[in-house]
DNA sequence: GTTCATGCAAAAAGTTTGCATGATT
DNA sequence: AATCATGCAAACTTTTTGCATGAAC
């Protein structure tokens, strides 16, 4: 069992607060700027545990990672641009379904999957198309 | 124009070699045993500069950027095992099709995915389940 | 001959870890 | 009282950058 500590709480109210992504060293300033005295190896440290625990969402962007409260604790993937970063989340039961389907017709047990679409985001393909 | 050099070669080479996603410091250490005198620097250098390209993919995961190069010709995923490393060439022109749909839905263009399946392959299944 | 890429080493940037202290159970 | 999380600083990993040299145009 998890201990209850005011900076668990206190990681979990920032990643509420927050609008979409946001990095564990963003949320540590966010955190020390709105009067805290939490250390960045906690921030570290407590949203590895919450993404474990299945209450974040993590995403590896730019050598970083970034992390949301996850609303749903549904499994979806993301349509990412290259070259902004933007991300979309998207879920396809039917992906799941066939993956699930792929792992077991060659005997496979435990499946995973890593899905993820990447592509030029609207605006993007329209700077690029006027430049 | 982008510049012709030997180093530049190698690492589209050395990328078309290989299976799957590579990290650029297995990429390096690679070509290091090959008896490349390539350095790490210029392999990240052109990385970034194949993937701007187009003719590279990248996925980031775990902290580190992995790569691989990007065919004109159809391409297929795999259903890799966890434990031994085992992996299954497999095709689905489902989620081929899934995938260019999402990114078309959300105005994204030049499509491309990450498709890959992992879990344990029957043998480990089988070795895991006796012990 | 000029320009640009390379290799090395040093620096950045992000994340993890060791350890003594203090909080939680 | 015993355990486990915290904060700090140092260690680590991956990636980038400055600069002198050498290669490509």
């Amino acid at each position: 069992m998890k201990r209850q500590t005011w900076q668990r709480e206190a990681v979990r109210t920032a990643l509420g607060a927050s609008e979409g992504f946001v990095s564990a060293q963003h949320l540590h300033s966010s955190l020390r700027e709105g009067g805290s005295s939490i250390g960045l190896a906690t921030v570290y440290r407590q949203l590895s545990s919450l993404e474990e625990a299945g209450e974040v969402d993590a995403l590896q962007q730019d050598g970083e990672s970034l992390y949301r409260a996850c609303s749903t604790d549904k499994h979806h993937h993301h349509l990412i641009c290259r070259r902004c970063g933007t991300a979309v989340e998207i879920s396809a039961d039917a992906v799941e379904q066939w993956a699930a389907g792929v792992a077991a017709e060659h005997g496979f047990t435990q499946p995973n999957h890593v899905v993820d679409v990447f592509g030029l985001c609207a605006a993007c393909t329209a700077e690029l198309t006027e430049a």
